[in-house]
RNA sequence: UCCGGAAUAGCUCAGCGGUAGAGCGGGUGGCUGUUAACCACUAGGUCGGGGGUUCGAAUCCCUCUUCCGGAGCCA
């Protein structure tokens, strides 16, 4: 007999089959008991029916309990009541494990619960859409980076240094060297990458000790962090888009059904594959006072302002060229207005806010010295940064990603903390 | 960090000054097509901790703790 997955049914229509799962759920009605059976790639309904077993064989099936173990050996068929779907009449029980009370249950469960819960709540089946979005998402952003010329170029994690500010960084002993940082930012390692590699990427977990509690933060997440020798500016964001828009429309074709789990409205997805927005800093701000608000030119975009910008669009929107004050030291400025540098954030449309933030990167290491001398940065820790400046200094741009936002987005969910296995928040590192 | 809100059965909640409740989950029994199946019975609680007001507190007041929502900052 064939060993399958749930995924595979369709193809064994009339033949027996053993399958290894986990139960999800049981319904009975006297000689009849109806599992639903989950095997990790999909789920299916098993039948058991009393007149056509040996006692034993149904008395194991009443005894399953929610997330028992089992093997279970049936006949593939189509479903009675709807021919789209297929069950498996069983024919034979192995019980693995017998579960104890499951905590998950099926009705609603509150946040605090299902988080402290989160190893179990995994299994549940928006937790495992959620899952599988993720790795597709993922995929599909190495898959693009690839096919354009990037390579995997990984950046540290422990660092002696700080990337941005200083302030939200978590902070260990090293040894007898002193403190190291957890990284919060690949960007200035990938930086040197370029020299060699002419395009590189890297992907991993970023940390920020922000105390920020809000639906879009986590103190960990996944970046993936590219750069570009000889991009600029325009090309920067030409490259984002044509990667964003190949992540929607991997998603698209390939988590149909995960989407559906989610309820996800699949046409603001489609509608979103379409050439995106550009929009400076300069016109959102004369947008939104257009729309009643008292903004000024200097300022930052908040959260509200960002939901303001996209209302009406069914495309992400850039804002380019910002104020160089609320910008980091590393942008290049702007040649026509030396008070706006050449960076972009990419705005998701439907309220899911910033999904990227990228900028042309300043190649002159004078320009470069005196701006983090101005922001009394350590210029000996700094140094091998400034040589880049040094040694065949090129034009070049780069961006990062938030894989958990983009999974937000695509997923269509309200809070970032289901969009990774185990998110970590201010207040929550367990499990 | 700031501004709001919440804490009662394993879970989700109702009760808001006078004997602690429901649904789900658990247990037992019933049911040949169930779709968060259904029906009957049943077990299950120091009402988050501490202090106060009152004849009497889950309920009113103070305080601590934990969590949730939002803001700022960012991806």
């Amino acid at each position: 007999m064939q060993d399958i997955f749930v995924k595979d049914i369709s193809a064994y229509q009339g033949q027996e089959v053993r399958l290894k799962g986990w139960v999800r759920n049981i319904r009975s009605s006297g000689k009849l008991i109806f599992i639903i059976f989950r095997d990790g790639t999909g789920t299916i309904q098993a039948v058991a029916f009393k007149p056509d077993l040996d006692e034993a064989t149904f008395e194991d099936a009443k005894r399953l309990t929610l997330e028992s173990s089992l093997i279970i050996t049936g006949i593939s068929k189509q479903h009675p009541k709807n021919p789209n779907e297929y069950e498996l009449n069983i024919t034979g029980i192995q019980t693995i494990q017998i579960s104890e009370d499951y905590p998950i249950t099926k009705k609603e469960h509150g946040p605090d619960f299902l988080l402290s819960n989160r190893h179990l709540w995994l299994r549940s089946p928006k937790q495992w859409a959620i899952m599988r979005i993720r790795h597709k998402v993922y995929l599909a952003i190495c898959e693009y980076l690839h096919e354009n010329n990037f390579f995997r170029f990984d950046s540290p994690i422990l660092t002696p240094n700080a990337c941005e500010g200083t302030t939200t960084l978590f902070e260990l002993e090293y040894f007898d060297v002193g403190k190291a940082y957890l990284s919060q930012s690949g960007q200035l390692y990938l930086e040197t990458g370029i020299m060699s590699l002419g395009r590189v990427y890297d992907f991993g977990p970023v940390f920020r000790a922000e105390r920020s509690k809000t639906r879009k933060h986590l103190t960990e997440f996944w970046m993936m962090d590219a750069e570009a020798a000889f991009v600029e500016h325009d090309e920067n964001m030409q490259i984002q888009e044509d990667l964003i828009r190949h992540v929607i429309r991997s998603v698209l074709s390939e988590c149909d059904s995960e989407l559906d789990i989610l309820e996800r409205d699949k046409g603001a997805l489609k509608a979103a594959d379409a050439p995106f927005k550009r929009m400076t800093h300069f016109e959102a701000i004369e947008y939104l006072r257009a729309k009643g608000s008292d903004i000024d030119h200097s300022s930052d975009l908040g959260a509200q302002d960002e939901t303001l910008i996209t209302e009406e669009s069914q495309v992400p929107i850039f804002i380019e060229k910002w104020p160089k004050e609320i910008k980091a030291f590393y942008m290049k400025r702007d040649p026509n207005n030396e008070d706006y540098v050449l960076g972009s954030d990419l705005i998701a449309p439907e309220g899911f806010g910033e999904i990227i933030g990228g900028s042309q990167r300043e190649d002159d290491h004078d320009l470069l010295l005196s701006r983090m001398k101005a922001e009394k940065m350590d210029i000996e820790a700094y140094q091998w940064y400034l040589d880049l400046r040094k040694y065949g200094s090129v034009p070049h741009s780069g961006f990062g990603i938030g894989l958990e936002r983009l999974v937000t987005w695509m997923s269509g969910i309200h809070h970032i903390r289901e969009t990774i296995p185990y998110p970590r928040m201010i207040y929550r590192i367990y499990p």
